[in-house]
DNA sequence: CCGTTCCATACGCCCAGAGATATCAGATGA
DNA sequence: TCATCTGATATCTCTGGGCGTATGGAACGG
């Protein structure tokens, strides 16, 4: 790629003359004087070495010279012209991609409103959004694989940013024909002795510590019996009668007949739901996510 | 289309840089020093509006606005580079379109080898070449349907350029089987009883009258019998029996069993062809092909 | 803690190019 | 023949931009 001889200026005055093929009319067009333009052509055919038009009484013809210039001058002052718009729309954060992860119980919350909202306010933005546990999620965050992420309970990282979007207590998951599920809340002490259905705790190890940390204050430590990597397994491990679970709310949405979820006394913990970013992140979309999940969340996604 | 409002040795450096992702290099490769390539980054990430590139320790990387930017700018040098050589190849006769009509005999003689040549010579030159009779090449020159003929005996025209590119005797056309044939030569008065073939007189009124001046000054004025639109026809014609014709030598090329082509008394009319352009005609390949037919005169083809 | 690397800033020079006004010159047409 | 329309030329002004050198400042590595 060499040095770009022909200024541009030059390029779109003989776009117009091709066009009115009439130098007072296209100096008209340009909103110089006729002079001027009669200057531009004649500096641009300097540069070309041949002329671009015939000058004839009444008008002006296009050379072939000039014919053969014509679509590439047209071509490159649009894509100059598209390109930059483009370009200007996404670093207004109007346009451009979005690669969002999502640990899988934020599907059944906070996630649908949230990209509604922000689907709504830029519907030119790209949304790729992936399942993904909480520390793979952070990992991304650092391989800039994905530049959101919405994770549970996070610890706090140098790079990353966090921003709490919902809190939410726990609930037990029981088989439906478990006695504990006739009451309509069960004490965490009475799990002591059943078998448990838990994530691993790679996928989040402070989530686990917390669940397991509920055990501890209820005086056992959970004998896990089975591992699963996602809520919904869970769900169904539990129905077999597995064992039972300690999970987040949120997983109520989840709706499958013979598993009944119970309020925990004492109700009191809590888990995290946090937005995640980089926070040298330059792209304006994660600043407008963000400030989208801001404004959304008064109105309770 | 607006106005343009980057200019282009910015977006050169801005790709360049893009390339190298390193401010020292890219310069480099540009043949400046690092601060002025600086401030072309500067002034175009001004004009656009935001940020192209994000300044980092040990380099830049490129925005997402900056990514999107790259491959525009891309197009916009690349197309006009090729089109700006494109332009110049046609400029300079190297390469274009050149439309050519001939009068059909002269398919026989010099337009074989007017073509070869010129071929050689430009290769990149794509040639349009059609038949057409004399009066309808003259129209046509003037409706700037083709940029060069190939006519017989035309005459002179204001707007027209002329060059004599074969003059040549008439030959009688007769039967093979007819008494005449029989002679080398002969005289045109011992066709005045003869039913002629002709051409119409408006493909070519010159060639026409000069035909029929033959007659005359042989004391008798042809009559005739059938009219034929080319050569060729006329031939078959006369090889039916229909009538005898008077046409230039070069028909000899037609190689027809049952006509015989004589040598006329006397000898001394002649026929032209010649090449015929636009006198105002800017086209360079034009003077490329007058050129080329002047060269290869001598050679005789 | 210091040197190196990398980019930005400051300042000055110079010229190509874009603009204007005034005027000229060729072709056309009533 | 003259008025008119075409585009070209001459001349001047002004400024943006491209380049240089010198210097500053942040981050990283030993």
């Amino acid at each position: 790629m060499e040095r770009p001889e022909l200024p541009l200026p030059q390029l779109h005055a003989f776009v117009v003359l091709a066009e009115e093929l009439h130098f007072g009319h296209a100096a008209a067009r340009l909103g110089i004087a006729q002079p001027p333009l009669s200057q531009q052509i004649r500096r641009l055919e300097d540069k070309v070495g041949y002329a671009l038009f015939s000058r004839r009484p009444g008008g002006v013809v296009l050379t072939p010279a000039g014919h053969e210039l014509l679509p590439a001058a047209r071509r490159v002052l649009t894509d100059l012209a598209s390109g930059l718009a483009a370009a200007r729309a996404i670093g207004s954060g109007r346009a451009g991609r979005l690669r969002i992860g999502f640990a899988a119980s934020v599907a059944l919350t906070v996630l649908p409103g949230l990209l509604r909202t922000f689907r709504q306010r830029f519907p030119d933005v790209h949304l790729d959004i992936q399942e993904m546990t909480t520390a793979p999620q952070i990992a991304a965050l650092h391989d800039r694989t994905i530049d959101i992420g919405l994770v549970r309970e996070p610890y706090p990282e140098a790079e990353l940013g966090f921003r709490t979007v919902l809190r939410e207590p726990f609930v037990a998951v029981l088989p439906a024909a478990h006695p504990l599920a006739a009451q309509p809340a069960v004490e965490v002490a009475h799990l002591a002795d059943l078998p448990f259905v838990l994530l691993p705790r790679a996928v989040g190890p402070q989530l686990y510590d917390q669940i397991a940390g509920l055990c501890a204050d209820a005086g056992f430590t959970p004998r896990v019996a089975q591992h699963a990597v996602e809520w919904q397994t869970v769900c169904a491990l539990v129905k077999t009668g597995l064992g039972v679970s300690l999970a987040p709310a949120s997983i109520r949405r989840i709706r499958l007949e013979g598993v009944a979820f119970r309020t925990i006394e004492p109700g009191t913990a809590r888990t995290r739901v946090a937005v995640a970013w980089r926070k040298n992140d330059e792209n304006p979309l994660v600043a407008q996510l963000l400030a989208t999940i801001s404004q959304g969340q008064p109105d309770g996604f």
